[in-house]
DNA sequence: GTTAGCACTCTCTTCCTCCGAGTGCTAATT
DNA sequence: AATTAGCACTCGGAGGAAGAGAGTGCTAAC
């Protein structure tokens, strides 16, 4: 446990290296204003905040830095999630605007995330298991073709080309659509497999000719349901001082290339805020960043995740708060919304 | 004009420095196996093609690189489109696959394309001028939005949710869709605007309550023809040893994540193969590029165009020969497609 | 317990030197 | 007349020495 002296001057040390970058010296400290120890004593407790882990030097006569256990603690203990009012306030006049299509809306908040801190953001989701089928419809493009569309209470619209084999009739597939529509409608996207796998495949068999065949190119536009992945402020981490050195530059635009990697990086079930410092990271290619993510819930359920990455020396009491609140806002939202349209 | 020994020298010089990124020496010249003069023969036909501005020293005791004249000329005079089998026939093992989606099939290319050459691919289009409307939907989600859907005959799907005032009721909006399908079947997207504005206002006038504000909203719905943009192996450029210098990548990378900026690039009228080397580009963050675009058509018109950027030290004749490869197979299947599809 | 003083350590910058690659010019060679 | 060998010269880059500056740990005084 420190003591509240070592606390505040781990504290100092943080948010002065934060800023600035470069390693704080026991003279740097001892003039701010809110301390008032000379500088010898300082380096006393110093020493002791390195023996204990939480600061390091950067060569044997150098000011120190905080460490990845230093940050650690600064984010436990002393980061008590504030209000920023002047944020909050741009959050919430974007979201309030009309409220038409939730993909939109997340787009623009991972831009606005991105803009307000200087950092990397990325938001996944909405995942649409709780959204409902509105209606699906196969349209014939061609003799050998056609698009299924499958629209969802949400607004979201999928949609597949697919050729049709020559087996299949035109009037099959009609029935087919119909079967689809009086069985599915209403149903929630995260029973639709199974529910396609089990009745509708009984009822369809009985109706529609050749069927395996029909169900089987069906099944395949219908079955893939791709995570959405929006990223605002790419380049925003080149202007970061640690991001001097090309191969850092390199190893972290290659993970950020790898969508399914980054989707795995942030589809972890959670509540509230979720800190990863540095090497806490799993994936070797962030561990010299801090990861930053927050959840959007609907009823309960979590429907998306929001977060920022950037260096270990990262602004958490300012991401933290941001976070927080957009997250909250987002919430908010998606209830609302969901409540107005009565369901 | 350069004699036949210019070119041949101008040539090894620049082989080489594409090769190696290095200043070529008189020495290294002489060594090549093509090459049959001494050493201080070549001094006196590269101060030759230096005085005429092909070549350029970094120092003055250092060997020759390119200058844009020279890669300008190499391009223009050097190389013949020739035929790469190898690479050919990757590309038309891609494109022969059971085709079905456009947009698919383009992505894939410019993955391909950025993986044969280590560069960076962007393709755009295709542009959907020339495909047909197949069917308009306007889906009711909730009492006050709705999401409308076009879908043209190449399997195009646009959609777009839009709230509806209350003032318009659904019978009106029922109206509106029926009587937009019966004059827009079979429209191409290019007279899709004229003809809303035209024709069809003034039949909808008849039926349609509070037309005005109804037609408003559907337009904003309709109007928004967004061009596609795909890129591929946006970090290739980071290995190339031109891109060590971090203000390069950081504007570089800032010019790319402004899509409007790439499309701009990209979007000119043109046949064959187009070059422009160094500040020959227009866009100053690319200055210090190539970029080598080429388009594909559908019946002499252009649908889109596939391009590479890269160093001005670039593997012109690969990339050439790939270009023009790509963009003939892409006009060729486009034109297959349309055909079996009886239009 | 706190602070002043001081020797010490390490990095960073600047300056210097040396080496090698390559040039341009001149004179010899073909 | 064209080509080539020879040679002095130039420049960038690597490597090392020296000095400045920032900061430390320790000791002794307050």
């Amino acid at each position: 446990m420190l003591t509240d002296r070592q606390l505040l001057i781990l504290q100092v040390i943080i948010d002065d290296f934060i800023e600035s970058a470069h390693p704080v010296g026991s003279r740097a400290i001892s003039k701010k204003d809110e301390i008032s120890y000379s500088a010898a004593t300082i380096r006393n407790v110093m020493a002791d905040l390195e023996e204990m882990g939480y600061i390091e030097k950067t060569h044997s006569s150098s000011g120190r830095i905080p460490s990845e256990k230093g940050y650690r603690y600064y984010v436990d203990h002393v980061i008590a999630p504030s209000v920023d009012k002047t944020n909050l306030n741009i959050i919430k006049g974007m979201l309030q605007g009309e409220f038409i299509d939730f993909e939109k809306l997340v787009q623009k908040s991972a831009e606005v995330l991105s803009d307000l801190t200087n950092y990397t953001s990325i938001i996944l989701g909405p995942e649409i298991f709780e959204t409902r089928v509105k209606q699906m419809q196969i349209i014939p493009l061609s003799e050998n073709t056609a698009v299924a569309i499958l629209i969802t209470d949400s607004g979201h619209v999928e949609h597949h080309s697919f050729s049709i084999p020559n087996e299949i009739s035109a009037s099959d597939l009609e029935k087919m659509v119909n079967i689809l529509n009086e069985r599915l409608k209403g149903v929630s996207l995260a029973k639709l497999p199974e529910l396609l796998n089990t009745e509708v495949v009984s009822l369809m068999k009985k109706y529609v000719q050749d069927f395996e065949k029909s169900y089987h190119y069906l099944k395949s536009a219908f079955s893939e349901q791709p995570v959405k992945l929006y990223i605002g402020g790419r380049t925003n981490l080149l202007t970061q001082p640690e991001f001097n050195d090309i191969n850092k530059i390199r190893s972290f635009y290659r993970m950020m290339e790898n969508e399914d990697e980054v989707v795995n990086l942030l589809k972890v079930p959670q509540q509230g805020i979720r800190v990863t410092i540095g090497r806490e990271n799993e994936l070797e290619a962030i561990q010299d960043f801090s990861l930053i993510t927050a959840s959007y819930q609907l009823r309960d359920e979590q429907m998306g995740t929001i977060a920022l990455i950037g260096p270990t020396r990262m602004e958490y009491r300012k991401v933290i708060t941001l976070l927080n609140a957009l997250s909250n806002e987002m919430t908010d939202v998606l209830y609302l919304w969901y409540k107005n349209n009565g369901k």
